[in-house]
DNA sequence: GCCGTTTTCGGCCCGACTGTTTTCAGTCG
């Protein structure tokens, strides 16, 4: 079993306790477990094959989780699996969909109405069956009857970063259009640049609900043009559920909670469970208002009222228990606990350090514009260097390049290099604007080898090796071919190594440790594709990578001027990853790169 | 179910909002 199909027993261990009302610390301990298995690269078969580890080497495995992963890695069934699965019908996950609707709720309609499906869930409230249990009534089956089509509409998904920040700018740009908005960031997942958003968090700083200010933001916020139902709205808090069935959540606090508030919602819930137990052996306590002492007979609502002493900014709230600040990308509940505490905290890598783009498509394949025009709007942005690299003749819809056309083009990409340089002179410079590296982006062919012949690649700058077709082929055959290029000295780097698209298409089955090994052996690259639906290599991998010494590539994939504007989303990727300039083969000057390839090899 | 320099039991982060409650449970983030 591997590491992923542990994890996700786990994930349904928790799921199946939760609709039983178990421990919520057991069912976190499940939890917890899941997410640690998942953020591993190492497989645990491996762990458990080496003499010298314990699986309880890993926080929150403890001797019965380890026997449990045991089992599960001898193929043997879970007795406790099964027999939840027998106890909790399926429907119940269902029935939880429903926002509105949590374990307790869910069981009640199962067990008292026998309620077995989101149709019969509907049936019953429209019959007004619903009301008569208890702990519900007539507004509870209305917001049923209402949310029912939200649990039943498969297309639900979380959003792509991308797209999550496209909502994010429009929403702030609207907010700042209101007078008693004093302050507006946007946290959550979005801040902390996850691949992909669920619901989107903002933070306001404004004056006091006595004030009638935050009554205006509130107005302000629901006239939001996108803006479809009203789902609920407090003294502090309002939620809003936009077209597209979008969710945004808006608190409003004071300026003297302006940072906790936005450390508190940017989380992870991970993060901030291991940060408020710090605090906790520190004796204070931290909420969205600030950091208080804890103090006996302190009520719930005295924390709003009252004006913390650390509370205005993160860094505040971080130095409180005794941390610098640590970047959103990083706040995982992972190592930057530990990192924050010893101080190593990475400087983390930023558009601004990134000098050029080495993964980009014209029209000579499946690009949209020509060679001289990806070259401009490269200039325009600032870029240094930038690699053409089409794609090879194997990808025949995108008509690939054989040696005769690509031979052309390289032939091209001289003239337009020296076209650079005379203007170079011409401006009175030393060096051209931008420098076009000779690529191509080859394909890691199904019977192995490349589609095109090494005595044309060595003639290249920038050799990209990707793989297309056969992704469904056995772990051993694609490792195997990724393997045999990695080993090929005129591969300079993998492209979007696992193949996946998010939302769309699993990752093909490759054995990434046995990859990064390769890579790190060889001086090879590894891609962090920048394409908001591949973002590929994803953070745990890319962290894998870093850690075994292996540079990481940040690249677009262009196939259009305006994708050369994605680099920002690969480069959050690689932030989460951990990754400094230094660990970014394309932050070095073009001269850097060309000495590190050339000692490598 | 995990964890431990107050260590093998008794903790485990914290608060807003809603609805159905006469004081709180459930849900959510």
């Amino acid at each position: 079993m591997t590491n992923a199909e542990i994890a996700g027993v786990f994930e349904e261990i928790a799921d199946l306790l939760e609709f039983k009302g178990e421990n919520a610390f057991r069912i976190r301990a499940y939890r917890n477990a899941a997410r640690t298995v998942e953020g591993m690269v190492e497989s645990l078969a491996g762990v458990r094959a080496d003499a010298g580890r314990k699986l309880t080497e890993f926080d929150g495995i403890g001797s019965d989780l380890a026997t449990k992963i045991e089992t599960l890695l001898d193929g043997l069934p879970l007795k406790m699996l099964e027999d939840l699965r027998k106890a909790v019908p399926a429907s119940a996950f269902d029935i939880m969909r429903v926002p509105g609707l949590g374990p307790k709720k869910a069981r009640l309609l199962v067990e008292q109405l026998g309620i077995d499906s989101l149709d019969a869930l509907e049936a019953a409230c429209q019959a007004g069956r619903v009301r008569s249990l208890k702990g519900f009534g007539g507004k509870t089956e209305a917001a049923i009857l209402e949310n029912v089509g939200f649990a039943k509409n498969p297309e639900n998904r979380r959003m792509l970063w991308y797209d999550a920040d496209l909502l994010v700018q429009r929403l702030l740009e609207h907010m700042r259009g209101c007078a008693a908005v004093v302050r507006i960031e946007a946290a959550g997942s979005w801040r902390r640049g996850k691949q992909t958003v669920g619901d989107l968090d903002l933070v306001v700083e404004s004056g006091t609900p006595q004030s009638g200010d935050v009554a205006m933001v509130m107005d302000h916020f629901g006239a939001f043009p996108d803006v479809q139902s009203v789902m609920l709205r407090g003294d502090t808090k309002m939620s809003v559920r936009l077209t597209g069935d979008v969710q945004v959540d808006l608190r409003v606090v004071r300026g003297a909670s302006f940072g906790a508030a936005l450390q508190y919602f940017t989380g992870s819930k991970e993060h901030n469970v291991v940060l408020r137990g710090r605090a906790r052996d520190r004796g204070l306590s931290i909420n969205e208002y600030g950091v208080f002492p804890i103090t006996d007979g302190e009520t719930a609502t005295s924390a709003r009222d009252r004006t913390p002493e650390h509370g205005a900014t993160e860094e505040e709230v971080y130095a409180a228990v005794g941390l610098p600040w640590i970047p959103p990308e990083l706040r995982e509940g992972r190592e930057e606990i530990e990192w924050a505490e010893e101080g190593r905290l990475p400087t983390l890598v930023s558009v601004e350090d990134i000098r050029g783009d080495l993964h980009m498509h014209t029209h000579a394949t499946d690009g949209e514009e020509s060679l001289a025009d990806m070259a401009a709007a490269a200039i325009a942005r600032g870029l240094e260097y930038i690699a053409i690299t089409d794609h090879g003749q194997r990808v025949r819809m995108a008509h690939g390049l054989d040696a005769s056309r690509l031979l052309r083009q390289w032939e091209e990409i001289d003239r337009l290099n020296e076209k650079l340089r005379e203007q170079a002179r011409e401006e009175g410079r030393k060096t051209p604007r931008l420098v076009v590296l000779k690529g191509i982006e080859v394909d890691m062919l199904e019977k192995g080898g490349l589609d095109l012949p090494d005595e044309v690649l060595e003639q290249g700058d920038w050799i990209v090796a990707s793989l297309h077709y056969g992704q469904n082929q056995p772990r051993e055959q694609i490792t195997k071919r990724i393997l045999e290029a990695i080993e090929n000295p005129n591969i300079r780097v993998i492209g979007h190594p696992t193949g996946r698209l998010i939302n769309r298409r699993p990752a093909y089955d490759v054995d990434m440790e046995a990859v990064i090994d390769a890579a790190a052996s060889t001086g090879t690259f590894l891609e962090i594709n920048a394409n908001p639906m591949r973002l590929d290599l994803d953070d745990v991998h890319a962290a894998a990578a870093r850690r075994a010494g292996v540079k990481l590539v940040i690249s677009t994939d262009a196939h259009s001027i305006q994708g050369l504007d994605l680099m920002r989303c690969g480069v959050i990727q690689a932030r989460r990853a951990g990754l400094q300039a230094a660990d970014v083969a394309n932050t070095l000057t073009l001269k850097s790169l060309q000495k590190l390839i050339a000692s490598s090899r």
